[in-house]
DNA sequence: GTCTATATTCAGATAGAC
DNA sequence: GTCTATCTGAATATAGAC
């Protein structure tokens, strides 16, 4: 049990990285056992040394995906000075989010991808890690609300789910190089803490023409 | 070319409409012809007088989905009166897309849940449409903008990416009943025009006690 | 227009050789 | 541990009867 690496452990490390990879651009349905098997080196049957089902293959995925996120996060609030402002720990929880999300990590991105498409069953075995990924960002923004630091007239359920959902929907679109995952976070925490609109000058009716 | 309806409309339609119900639940691969059939009620084999294939069959429905987005945000916009503010021409249009969204449309829904999962070949037919859509946003962002509305200093193509997430990712958690598609626009809206953020006092360091 | 029957294809899974 | 070969089931699609 030290850090030694058998032969099956690495074997096992190369399918689970190529499934994720796999279902997160194809789709937990239109991904066959022969394209992961054929992207880690082996044959189909191979697999089913290592893995009894391409349910029980894709469920570890799914686990790690949503380890590396709940990790990240916790990890961005431990790492924060003690007397951090609220604002500065829902910024950095943005960041370790995205950035977990968009840097590195097929696993991550397949959960958020795929988790609606697979077998109810499978669903299943997973609601307990996302809930408590849930409640990892309830305490966050609860604690911040308390504090004063958010209004306390809002719905915090909902503002975790659009934000949930701004930040997730990124892995739709994102293009690296093209915009930097910092400036999509400073977007996303200029938006929930001060919004980008101004207020408009009172017009009088006429449409004005604009230089 | 009334609005006489054939017995083939009426057929047709009572296939698609089983279609977009049944790709929105289950995804693109996972849904079999079989199911949309019997939804239907008839046989599978049947389906073939309608359509020609699977794919025909995907198209159509995600044509229909996006077309009914589009006019709906374009109609909230011409409804308006002509001096209307542009933070009510913006609420406006995040509230009619919610509510195709939402309310009762398994097209647009599936549309937005299942475009990531259909083959390339589908993909590229509706590109134009997906643009032609996000087009319609930038105009109504980047006039507001333009006229002082919104903060110069934002990325606008951002703004939209996340705020399409904020409000494409409800329809993995919305519940009717639970909140109501209005309540949800306007947490939107409050977010993205004042956020939610309070200024924090200045603090010395210490773990404060908050009553 | 819709049915029944079926051809075809292909994926998940198993068995035994190496 | 991985391979080859194969079973089994299921889904798309076609053909011809009604």
């Amino acid at each position: 049990m030290t850090s030694e690496q058998s032969k099956s452990d690495i074997s096992r490390a190369r399918i689970l990285d190529a499934a994720a990879k796999t279902f997160r651009q194809k789709g937990y349905a239109a991904t066959t056992l022969i394209e992961i098997a054929k992207a880690a080196g082996m044959q189909a049957g191979s697999l089913y040394y290592h893995f009894g089902s391409k349910d029980e293959l894709i469920e570890e995925v799914l686990d790690i995906g949503m380890r590396r996120v709940h990790e990240a996060v916790e990890e961005s609030q431990e790492r924060l000075p003690a007397d951090s402002s609220y604002r500065d720990r829902i910024r950095v929880a943005v960041e370790a989010h995205l950035t977990t999300l968009l840097k590195h990590d097929d696993y991550t991105s397949a959960n958020i991808r795929i988790f609606g498409q697979v077998p109810e069953e499978v669903r299943q075995h997973h609601i307990r890690q996302r809930d408590a990924y849930a409640e990892l960002w309830r305490r966050i923004l609860t604690k911040a609300q308390k504090s004063g630091a958010l209004r306390s007239d809002v719905d915090l359920g909902l503002v975790r789910m659009l934000l949930m959902g701004a930040l997730n929907w990124s892995v739709e679109w994102y293009q690296p190089g093209r915009t930097s995952i910092q400036t999509i976070a400073d977007h996303m925490c200029l938006m929930l803490f001060s919004g980008i609109g101004i207020e408009e000058p009172i017009r009088s009716g006429e449409n004005e023409t604009v230089a």
